[in-house]
DNA sequence: CGTGGTTTGCTGCAAATTGTAACAATTGTT
DNA sequence: AACAATTGTTACAATTTGCAGCAAACCACG
């Protein structure tokens, strides 16, 4: 609960939950394990986790990627998945699922915790989930304050955004460096199903990026993915 | 199990194995020894492994060919072959089936470790190692951004590039400096089977080849193979 | 060397996808 | 009610992608 991140390894077999806990705490991350979605949830609900690392393949009618779309429904921690298969579409689906990264097995301590660290610094982790959401977001310089519901520049001043802007830049930047659909945008951020030829994620990206975005054309901070949807990208040019 | 790279060698020469074994680990490498395939998938499935070196010679009904296109299905593992033929051919044919580099019976203690070394780096092994990962990519003074979705010329200045043609670089630096056919890179980036006719490839690698290449008739990154495939080369020059 | 068949490169299209302007519908305020 | 602000829709523009088809390059033969 300190600042020491928490993760938290969801695997059904033993022996690998084992190594990995080992492993991890010897680099100082606080480990907890569960062997199946129930003691998942039960963990998640009774302390705050900053990272999940989920096994894609599980047995007893589980299925990773189900898990992490239900995760993903009440909670932004990021995920990490094992996947024992090579095939790159592994990653297409996982990704679409809302996973962070993945990682092939067999793997080494070196790649896991390089993903793991990446992971966390992508999230920003200096400042933990509740803290987020209480707090705000920075990127780039520019301060998105949800209590106040206000979008400061780097320069400090008042950008003036509609509420529902405000709402579509919160969830997106709840959920930076993520492919979001436009499904999710529309859920996420109008609390409705899209319907089929619904525009109206676009328009408001549109404005959005009208208000925000140096060059529009080239946009640091909303991008687009042609067929998936949009990636909010919280700390362009380095 | 740290930042050692480790190596397996698969060869059915006892006396060989014996000797390489000892040779790479008085150069500070870890070393697996199998001597026949199926000790090799055991000892893969269980650890993490940095370079194969493969016999292309086996007795027993097994053949390094197989093997090397056995671990390809589901491993980017860097392998380098041994052959005791010096024809040519055997290189083709290697490289055909992923192998990353060769080298001919006898050799030198010298050139295997070089081949390693070289084989480790073009992985960008001896860089922290963490940056590596899913971080970004560069190649002869290009950055190509994975998070960012961005690619910069060796002057720092922003290449447009298409959701596709993004996709596409992406999965070849990957796998640089290997052999991709067509089908594979259609699998990976675009996340489909290839039709039998599929020419679409060939147009996104034209259209990338006219932003990244200096002279497209003689491209220094993406290198045609008549009737195999591309290679991405990633560090041109030589 | 030629020659013909095969493979690859690349230029128009056409279809699909995305961006956005203009207008209509909705909501909230005075 | 009148008005302004916000949001959704429609329509059209711009972009991206894949295919057809032809030119160029390549290869194996004689």
């Amino acid at each position: 609960m300190s600042d020491v991140p928490h993760i938290l390894i969801l695997d059904d077999d033993a022996e690998l939950r084992g190594l990995l806990e080992q492993r991890l705490r010897s680099h100082q991350y606080d480990v907890s394990l569960a062997a199946t979605g129930a003691e998942l949830r039960t963990i998640m609900q009774h302390t705050s986790v900053d990272v999940i690392i989920l096994d894609l393949m599980l047995q007893g009618g589980e299925d990773g990627l189900s898990i992490c779309r239900e995760i993903r429904m009440g909670s932004t921690v990021p995920i990490i998945m094992l996947t024992a298969m090579s095939h790159e579409a592994d990653r297409v689906i996982g990704l679409e699922m809302g996973a962070d990264d993945y990682l092939t097995k067999p793997f080494s301590d070196r790649e896991l915790i390089a993903r793991i660290k990446a992971v966390l610094r992508r999230q920003g982790f200096s400042a933990t989930a509740e803290q987020n959401i209480s707090e705000g977001f920075k990127f780039a310089g520019w301060t998105l304050d949800v209590q106040r519901r206000e979008l400061r520049d780097p320069e400090h001043a008042l950008v003036d955004l509609t509420s529902g802007e405000f709402d579509l830049l919160t969830v997106m930047a709840e959920r930076a460096n993520r492919l979001l659909s436009r499904d999710l945008l529309i859920e996420l951020s109008k609390g409705r199903d899209a319907d089929v030829f619904d525009r109206s994620i676009d328009i408001t990206i549109s404005r959005l990026r009208q208000k925000i975005e140096d060059d529009v054309k080239n946009p640091q901070f909303i991008k687009t993915i042609r067929g998936k949807g949009y990636i909010f990208v919280s700390d362009p040019k380095s």
